[in-house]
DNA sequence: CAAGTTACTTTATGCCATAAGGAGTTGCAA
DNA sequence: TTGCAACTCCTTATGGCATAAAGTAACTTG
C-alpha cells in the first residue's frame, strides 16, 4: 500500500477541522492541564488577521495576544498552514445557512451574494486563503450546500449548476477583493487612499503629459466619473466597488434567466432537480 | 506644501514604469559600466515567478539567475515591491491590443476574455499582485483602453460601462485564479492533485461517514460529475475550471445583452458613445 | 594622476517558521 | 509515597527573507 506524503498530518488536520473527539479540548492523562484551546488560538488568529491583515499574521503575534510565545502554539496546532485552514473554516461558520425561496431564486441569490460580500469585507484575509488545495472543513460544505439549495430552484441541470456556482463565487470574491485590498493598504503603508491617488495622478500627468491623447477612452470614462454626485461619507473607491458589484450581479442574474429560458425550450422536460428526496 | 511620504520614491517608480529618459539603460558618467539593465532584471524575475511561483520570487533567486547577489539588484530597482510592479506592467504588454468588432461586440469580448484567461495561466503570479494601489504603468492603461474600445460597441453609457469592465475582469481573474493556484500547488507541496484528492476524500469519508446525509446536494452534484466522460489528457480540475469559465462568460454576455435591451427601451436616444472623435 | 562616482560584494539587523532540547507540572502505577 | 512518563511551555538554534550599511574595485573626468 502506498502511503502518501503527509497522510498522517492530513488525518490530524481533518480531525481538527471536524472536531473529532479528542482533537479539541480538555485531556485526561498526566502532564499539566492545557492552558489554551484550539478555539482560543483560532479566535486570536482571526482577530489578528481581521485587524492587521494576513501579512501581519505571525505565530508570534497570535501567541502574544494569548500571553504565550510563538512555540507554545505548536502544542495545539501542527503548523501555521493548518491554523489558517482552521481560521478559514471557523470564519465560514458566519455565513447564513438558510435563504427564503418564497420570493424566487433571484431574490435569494441576491441576498446570498450580499451576505458573501459583507462576509469577505469583515474577513478580507479569507480571500488570500488558497483554493488550490481546498480546506475540506464542515463549514465549507455547509456553505456550499446552502448555495446549492438556492440554485436548485433555477431548475438547471447538475453540470450547469456546478459551473454556475463557480462563476458566482468567482464574481463575488473578485468584487470583494478590490475593496478588501484597498482597505488593507492604508494600514499597511501609512498613506491614505486620497493622499496616494492625489500624489499619483499628479505624477502621472507629469510623466505622461499626453495621457488624454494616448488613452482617450480611459480619460473619457475618468471624466464621466468625476461628474457623479456621491455620498461623501463613503470613500469613492468603496462606492464604485459596490456599484460594480451590483451591476455585475444584475448582469449575471439576467444571464441566468436567459439560460433558463433557453434550456426550458431546448431540453424539454427537465432532469431531476436534486438528490432523491431533496 | 505637504510632501506625502514616499513621493520621491513614487516619482522614481513612475519614471521606471514609463521609461522616462535616463531611467533605463546605459549611463554616461564616471564609474563602472552597468553590467545589467532593468529589463534584464525584470525578465529574470518574471522567469522565476513563472517557473516557481510568486512565493519563490526572492531577490536572491533573481540575482542568482543573473550571476549576481541579491544586493546588486538594488542598484537598478529601489525595492522588491517596485520590481513586482515592473514585472506586472511588462507582462501586461503581452495582452493583445486590437480586437475585430466586425462580428459584433459579443465575439470580441469572448476573444478578449479567452486572451485574458490564457495570459493569467501563462503568468499565474500576476493574480497575486495587489490591485489596491494599482500599478499605474503604460500597459495597464493600454490594456484598459483596449477593453473599453471593445465594450463601447455595446452602446451603454459610461457609468454602466465602467462597472461592466470591473465585473468582467473580476470574473476572468477569479476563474483563472482557480487553475493558477491548482497548478502551483503540486510544485509547492510535492504532492500531485490526484494523490492529494485521493487521500483527502478517503479521509473525509472516514471522519464524516454520514457525509451524504449531511450534505445531500453536494453529494448529488459530486456524483453527477463522476458520470461525465472526459478527455483524460487534461486533468479533471482544469477541465472543470475551463467549463466554469465558459458557462460564466456565456451567462455574463447574455446578461449584458439583456441590459442593452432594457436601456434601449428605457433611455430613449443613447448618450454619446465615447470621447469626442472616438 | 587624483578625486569622485558608481557597480557590486560582504556583513549585519531584525523579521519569519519551526526544529531541538530543556524545565517544570501533573497523574498514575508500583 | 515515589518515581516515571506525559505533557505544556520556554529558550535557543537554523536557515530563510528584505534591506541597511559599509567596503572594494572599476571607471571618467578634472
Amino acid at each position: 500500500m502506498v502511503v502518501f506524503a503527509g497522510q498522517g498530518d492530513a488525518r490530524r488536520s481533518m480531525a481538527l477541522l471536524w472536531r473529532t473527539p479528542g482533537s479539541g479540548g480538555a485531556r485526561s492523562g498526566p502532564g499539566p492541564k492545557p492552558g489554551l484551546t484550539v478555539d482560543e488560538i483560532v479566535d486570536a488568529a482571526i482577530a489578528v488577521a481581521d485587524a492587521e491583515g494576513m501579512a501581519a499574521l505571525s505565530m508570534r503575534a497570535v501567541g502574544e495576544r494569548l500571553g504565550r510565545t510563538a512555540m507554545a502554539l505548536y502544542t495545539y496546532v501542527p503548523s501555521k498552514s493548518e491554523l489558517v485552514d482552521l481560521m478559514y473554516d471557523r470564519a465560514l461558520a458566519e455565513m447564513p445557512t438558510a435563504y427564503d425561496l418564497g420570493a424566487g431564486w433571484r431574490a435569494a441569490v441576491t441576498a446570498w451574494a450580499e451576505d458573501g460580500w459583507s462576509f469577505y469585507l469583515r474577513h478580507p484575509w479569507v480571500l488570500q486563503v488558497s483554493q488550490a488545495r481546498p480546506v475540506l472543513g464542515p463549514n465549507e460544505y455547509v456553505s456550499l450546500e446552502t448555495t446549492l439549495r438556492i440554485l436548485r430552484a433555477t431548475g438547471l441541470e447538475a453540470g450547469v449548476l456546478r459551473r454556475l456556482v463557480g462563476a458566482l463565487v468567482h464574481f463575488v470574491r473578485g468584487a470583494a477583493r478590490t475593496i478588501a485590498e484597498t482597505r488593507q493598504a492604508p494600514a499597511a503603508t501609512g498613506v491614505s487612499d486620497e493622499e496616494w491617488w492625489y500624489a499619483r495622478s499628479a505624477l502621472l500627468l507629469e510623466v505622461v503629459p499626453d495621457f488624454t491623447e494616448r488613452f482617450p477612452m480611459v480619460a473619457w470614462l475618468g471624466a464621466e466619473a468625476q461628474d457623479q454626485p456621491g455620498d461623501a461619507s463613503v470613500p469613492y473607491l468603496e462606492r464604485e466597488a459596490k456599484a460594480t458589484f451590483k451591476v455585475g450581479l444584475t448582469v449575471l442574474l439576467d444571464g441566468i434567466e436567459a439560460i433558463i429560458g433557453r434550456s426550458g425550450h431546448l431540453a424539454g422536460p427537465t432532469r431531476p432537480l436534486g438528490p432523491p428526496g431533496g
